[in-house]
DNA sequence: TCACGACAATACGGTACCGTATGAATACGC
DNA sequence: GCGTATTCATACGGTACCGTATTGTCGTGA
């Protein structure tokens, strides 16, 4: 064994405080648990940081490079805006059963430094979504209407599948699936929904 | 004046901790400081609840109370179940911004006795927008589709709303207005969104 | 009317955490 | 290898809260 205990770095502490983050909300982003999480004490913490706050800032920090990098991804390799925007949903709905992090990350926001990421985040989603519905043909405010509603039916969806499972009669794998279809069958669809649009396929660049 | 610091009742407890549970969450359910907000001392609170989670417990059955007393409410009214379906997505779209109570109630069910009571709630509620749609005409399962997207888009309006003003280009009344007409006309339309159902208008009774 | 039970005030001990102080252990440039 | 800076351990004081104990006060019903 080269090192029992390795020294910490910075970036420890902020992964640590992350993952705390994601799992109890901001009041888990606690010194002296983490310290002993880590096997340390608190007196090594503040070696790092001044304070906790500086703490959760370094965790929010990570968790918006990651949110936007992960958002970035998704987006690459499909050329096709519909498509894209089809993979897009149903990614998020696949993986809205694990992300009770991002719930809890949310619901930190009652703290203004949290809710200064949180927002920063979300209007990126909300905004790329608005710009795929305009790329699939619909008007500016259709393609708004329709990006709030996939985005917080998204946020409804992990609120509810994280904090109460089995609350939803789509709870279970196969359901969801099926309930994900019809979402995305029901948010490409063309209709009157406001606006004198009612063409069916074509679209102008 | 009559009584310058009338007695309290277990009632008077459970109204301020349920107001401390919108307001901050479980968290704030705090003894202590509910005691210094009702002009008293903790000293009191020991004679009316064995401890801190009874509090809790109380607050939540009164929480719960309301909120199938106001669902209730809502439906008396309209015979016509489209109208009543409209008319129930628009008022709770309305209450969105104001709704941070039931945002913070929802994010403390980490907390279980409070996950059992956020569930029975928000059950009856995904149960109730199901028979509306049901109602409407849409077969068993696209109506469980459509309130689950209801339900969920609820959810995460209140959410945004509430926790990250301004997030959501939807924001001001009047667009949001517009927001609610676009998406209670797309949940309300007839297409082929997974069933065998292309039928435009005519449903069976 | 007065005793008893319901409510209230105060004091206490306990827990969990923040932040500071101080000194010891370790890593690393030279 | 030696000195300096970084990292770590420990002890301390402070805050905010829970729950108990003790004793005081009030209101109402027999």
């Amino acid at each position: 064994m080269t090192s029992r205990r390795r020294r910490l770095s910075a970036h420890d502490w902020a992964e640590a405080a992350l993952e705390a983050l994601g799992t109890g909300g901001v009041a888990a982003v606690a010194i002296e648990p983490l310290a002993v999480r880590l096997g340390t004490t608190k007196g090594s913490f503040y070696a790092h940081y001044a304070n906790r706050e500086a703490l959760v800032s370094a965790a929010l920090t990570l968790w918006e490079q990651r949110s936007t990098e992960a958002a970035i991804s998704t987006l690459e390799t499909e050329p096709d805006p519909e498509a894209r925007l089809r993979r897009l949903l149903t990614q998020a709905a696949r993986r809205a059963g694990q992300n009770l992090s991002e719930t809890n990350i949310m619901a930190s926001a009652g703290h203004e430094p949290v809710a200064a990421v949180v927002r920063r985040v979300m209007q990126r989603r909300v905004q790329y979504l608005v710009s795929l519905f305009e790329q699939v043909g619909f008007p500016r405010t259709e393609a708004v209407h329709r990006a709030a509603l996939a985005h917080t039916a998204y946020v409804g969806l992990i609120e509810m599948m994280a904090r109460l499972p089995g609350a939803l009669p789509i709870d279970s794998p196969g359901a969801t699936a099926g309930y994900v279809e019809s979402v995305v069958a029901l948010l490409l669809h063309r209709t009157g929904g406001g606006d004198p649009q009612e063409k069916p396929e074509g679209l102008l660049p």
